[in-house]
DNA sequence: TAAATAAATTGATCTATGTCAAGAAATACA
DNA sequence: TGTATTTCTTGACATAGATCAATTTATTTA
C-alpha cells in the first residue's frame, strides 16, 4: 500500500489509455502518480465499503472483484463485477451506503482520494467531464440490470447476458457460472436449466467460449444498448433494425 | 414550447434553489433563462426518450411523471418516479437506451440542451460538481432499488418504501397504491396482502397518510441511506446505531 | 497423476408471488 | 348528491424459480 514506484511507464501507459483520463496530456497524469496509491489484494480477500473506509475512487488495474450487498439472510446480491481497466467510485455513494468488495482474482488497485478527485473536477474541465462519463456508464448499466431482472425470465437473462459477453468480451465468458448466475439474480441449478432450454436452440457454452451453430441465434437476447459493438449492429443482417 | 417569458423572478428563486445550481450566481443563471425552453405536459400523456428525441436534460418545475421501460410481453418497468424540483438527464443515458415517460400529473417541464449543459460544465466547475452529485445520487438510488427488488421479499419492500415516504415525505404517500406497487415490482394484488401484514405490525395507511400505533414501528424496514433525515437518526433511540 | 476439493447438473419437491375473477371502497363526474 | 368509473381488496388457483439432495464433471493441489 505505497505511492507508486518505479514502474512509472507501465503504470502511466495504462492510465493514459483509461477513458478516466481521455484528453487529458500524458505530463499531467504524470503529475498526478505521486498521489495514487497502489493496493495489492488476493483472491478470496475482501473489504468492506462504508462510512470509515477510504471513500475515494479505485481504478482497477489488473485482476477482477464483485461488489456485493448481503441481507439480514444471507443473501447476497452482485451489484457489478469489476475488471481490468474499469473504474469504481464509493466517493459517490451516500454516505451510508455499505456494500462489500470480493476479489475473485488477485488484484491491484490504484487509489484516488476523495481529495484528489474533487481538485481535479475543479481544475480541470476535461477529467469533470470523464467522471461525468463514468458516472453516465455507470447509471446506463444499473438500468439495464434492473431491466434484466424484473423484466426477463432466467432464459431471457441468461440470453441477454451471453449476447452481450458474445460481442463486448468476443464470445469468453468473463466469470464462471456461478458467479454468473448470481450475477443474474438465480441460482446455479436455474442457470444450469436455462442454458440447456438455450441449447436447444443452437447456443451453448464450450470451454468458457460462447457458441452459435449459425453465428445469429443470440441475436433474439440482443437490444441495441448491449449491440453497439457487434459487427453487425446498423446493417441490414442486424434484426434490431 | 417557448423560452421563458415573464414568469422570470418566480423562476429564477426556483432554480436557484435547486441543487443543481449549487454555490451559482443568480446572475449566471439568468443569463441562462433564454437557453431554457418551457414545456408543458398533461396528465396521462407520454413521450418516448430515445436517439432522435431531445436528448438534453429536463427539470421538473411542476408535477409528477414516471419513467418506464416496457418489455415485449407488455411487463412494465418503473424506473423512476420524477416530482418537483427533480432532474432527469437523458444525455446521460446510453444512445439507443429507449424508455418512456408518462405524466401522472399536469407537468411543466424546463428543458436544457445537451449542447448548453456540455458548455455549463466546460465552463463552471461549480456546475460540474452538481451535475457530478446529481448522477451520484441516481446511481445510489438505483443501487438501492436494485437492493430491495432483489433482496426483499414484497412485505420487506413496502416496509422499507413508507419507512423512506415517512421520513422523506412527512408521512405522505406521494404515489396511489397501484403505481407504487408497480414501482416496488409487485401486483396490487400482492401490495394489498403485504399491506395486511404490515397492519398486523402497527403499520398502516389512511387517506394516504402513513400512521404507525407507538411511531417507531417503520424503524425495523430503515436503513442508514433513507433514514439520514429522520429525526431519531443516530440517536440513542434510532434502532440502527 | 491421483486424490481432494469445488463447480455444475439433474430430479423431486416447495413456496412466494403472479393471475384471474368477483366484490367493496374510494374518487370523479354530471 | 347520486351515479359512474376507477382503485383496492379478497379468495381460489397456477407457476417460475428456489431449495434440497444426489451425482457427475472439472479444477486444484499434493
Amino acid at each position: 500500500m505505497n505511492a507508486i514506484p518505479n514502474n512509472k511507464l507501465q503504470y502511466l501507459k495504462f492510465l493514459s489509455e483509461l477513458p478516466l483520463f481521455n484528453d487529458i496530456q500524458d505530463q499531467e497524469i504524470e503529475l498526478l502518480l505521486p498521489l495514487i496509491k497502489v493496493i495489492n489484494y488476493q483472491k478470496r480477500e475482501m473489504f468492506f465499503i462504508n462510512v470509515d473506509k477510504r471513500p475515494g475512487l479505485y481504478i482497477t488495474f489488473d485482476g477482477q472483484f464483485k461488489l456485493t450487498k448481503v441481507n439480514e439472510r444471507g443473501d447476497e446480491m452482485i451489484i457489478r463485477v469489476v475488471s481490468n481497466g474499469e473504474v469504481i467510485s464509493p466517493m459517490h455513494f451516500s454516505q451510508y451506503y455499505e456494500a462489500s468488495a470480493e476479489f475473485i482474482k488477485d488484484t491491484t488497485l490504484f487509489y484516488l482520494s476523495e481529495y484528489t478527485v474533487n481538485q481535479l473536477v475543479k481544475d480541470n474541465s476535461s477529467f469533470a467531464k470523464n467522471i461525468i462519463n463514468m458516472l453516465a456508464e455507470n447509471i446506463q448499466s444499473l438500468m439495464m440490470a434492473a431491466e434484466v431482472w424484473r423484466l426477463k425470465n432466467t432464459k431471457e437473462r441468461l440470453g441477454w447476458f451471453l449476447a452481450s459477453a458474445n460481442t463486448n468480451n468476443l464470445g469468453k465468458l468473463p466469470i464462471s457460472k456461478s458467479l454468473l448466475a448470481s450475477y443474474l439474480g438465480m441460482t446455479a441449478e436455474s442457470l444450469s436449466r436455462a442454458l440447456k432450454k438455450l441449447g436447444d436452440e443452437g447456443i451453448k457454452i464450450e470451454h468458457k467460449m460462447i457458441k452459435q451453430e449459425t453465428g445469429k441465434e443470440l441475436c433474439s437476447y440482443c437490444d441495441r444498448v448491449i449491440g453497439v459493438n457487434c459487427n453487425l449492429f446498423g446493417s441490414k443482417n442486424c434484426p434490431l433494425f
